[in-house]
DNA sequence: TTAAGTAAGAATGTATACAAAATACAGGAG
DNA sequence: CTCCTGTATTTTGTATACATTCTTACTTAA
């Protein structure tokens, strides 16, 4: 286990809150790996507060499904086989197939306009090579799109699921060639809602996943 | 609040296991009503046990949205308006549409003749006039199918919406008009299964969830 | 009469203590 | 050498105590 665990925020929130969070994104980020087991006491003495406010936040993860518990054996880190990852890559694609069909009959022309300078920012940021600014720029371009579904319990539900793939998304995304197929999906989306044509949108969004998943399950493959 | 909180099990599982059970089915059953304020000490004594498992479970009834927690104010069971089922209802669409489909792709002989056994169950049931086991049936069924579509993820997602709903199933159950059309359709998803007719089955199962939408907006429309 | 302030009570947030279970390991029997 | 068993240690499960925040009701002043 790594010891980079540290509390980020002093803000105005429960400490579970917080711990949740930390724990959250030392899993999504591989900081603590798949199958670790995740000990209240270390963690607590890690983090610097008692067990309570660590055994809620193991809770929170377990039903985020990024821990997994074993009554009287302790809570790890959940395991991501190939076949776990197709399973919620599949959900994803349905869903965000329904995101994208929601947000072009709600969108509104400040959405719309919300929209293209995310996509800019997105075709901006491929230019600076930097992967963790691509990835921001494209989950803001996503985001968009989810806002505009109006739906916040679907906007709950994709987030989580593209938490799950987090770890491999920065892989993915470190592969320049891909850029140009992402810019041009992108902008076959905007223009899709822009003409309100929700057939052609769900259809490139259909295509996005897709791809995505190729790409991933690959990574995933060289990794074994 | 009701009194009739008890604790069902004294099996093997740790208590707040046990709780969080508890409590889902009081929500559920709207003995614990929307809007509703889940005090610790309150739930604690009445439940015979201290806030530490109540809090865990609490924690756990909040990632299933079935309770709300503001910090330092406390829990309430979630609120739902006719949005919120709407929402629901349209990502229940989307994800009945998936599982179908898997299943329509994955489905063995063993899991057609399982699926042909809930099937002439459900119709059996209907018979009874007994909602409860209406219920029971039409969950069965439509398991059979969740469970042929090979998708863990997917089911627990799954189940987890149909939860959201299950205080206006039962409601939705008591209308016996909706009985013929009920079986017609499930009869209809069966035989599509049997011809592995994709196309065909989404389409029922498309229909199917809508047919649900306007009746349980009509019965929370009534409740007002 | 209304509004603001304040103090008492109640509820949540956190830490810690104790109980019970699981694990690891050593020692001995076969 | 292997396997079983018993004990020590570690870890989780639960209860409780203390701290902090929020609510509420009452008092007082404008």
């Amino acid at each position: 286990m790594t010891d980079k665990l540290e509390l980020n925020t002093n803000a105005y929130l429960p400490l579970r809150d917080v711990v949740f969070h930390t724990l959250r994104e030392a899993i999504l980020k591989g900081e603590l790996k798949p199958g670790e087991r995740l000990m209240e006491l270390q963690l607590a003495s890690k983090l610097g507060v008692s067990r309570t406010p660590i055994r809620e936040a193991i809770r929170m993860l377990e039903l985020e499904g990024l821990a997994v518990t074993m009554p009287r054996k302790g809570a790890e880190v959940a395991r991501m086989t190939e076949k776990d990852m197709e399973d919620v890559l599949k959900i994803r694609k349905a869903l965000d197939e329904l995101a994208v069909g929601l947000a072009c009959d709600n969108m509104t022309e400040e959405e719309l306009k919300q929209l293209y300078v995310a996509l800019k920012n997105f075709e901006e940021s491929t230019r600076s090579g930097d992967v963790k600014q691509i990835a921001q720029a494209d989950v803001e371009f996503h985001d968009s799109i989810y806002q505009a579904a109006d739906n916040p319990k679907l906007v709950t539900m994709l987030n989580n699921l593209r938490e799950q793939m987090y770890r491999y998304r920065v892989e993915y995304l470190k592969n320049e060639s891909i850029y140009p197929r992402l810019i041009e999906e992108h902008q076959g989306i905007y223009d899709g809602l822009k003409r309100k044509d929700k057939e052609t949108v769900v259809e490139i969004v259909s295509h996005h996943v897709e791809n995505q998943e190729i790409v991933v399950k690959n990574i995933i493959q060289e990794q074994e």
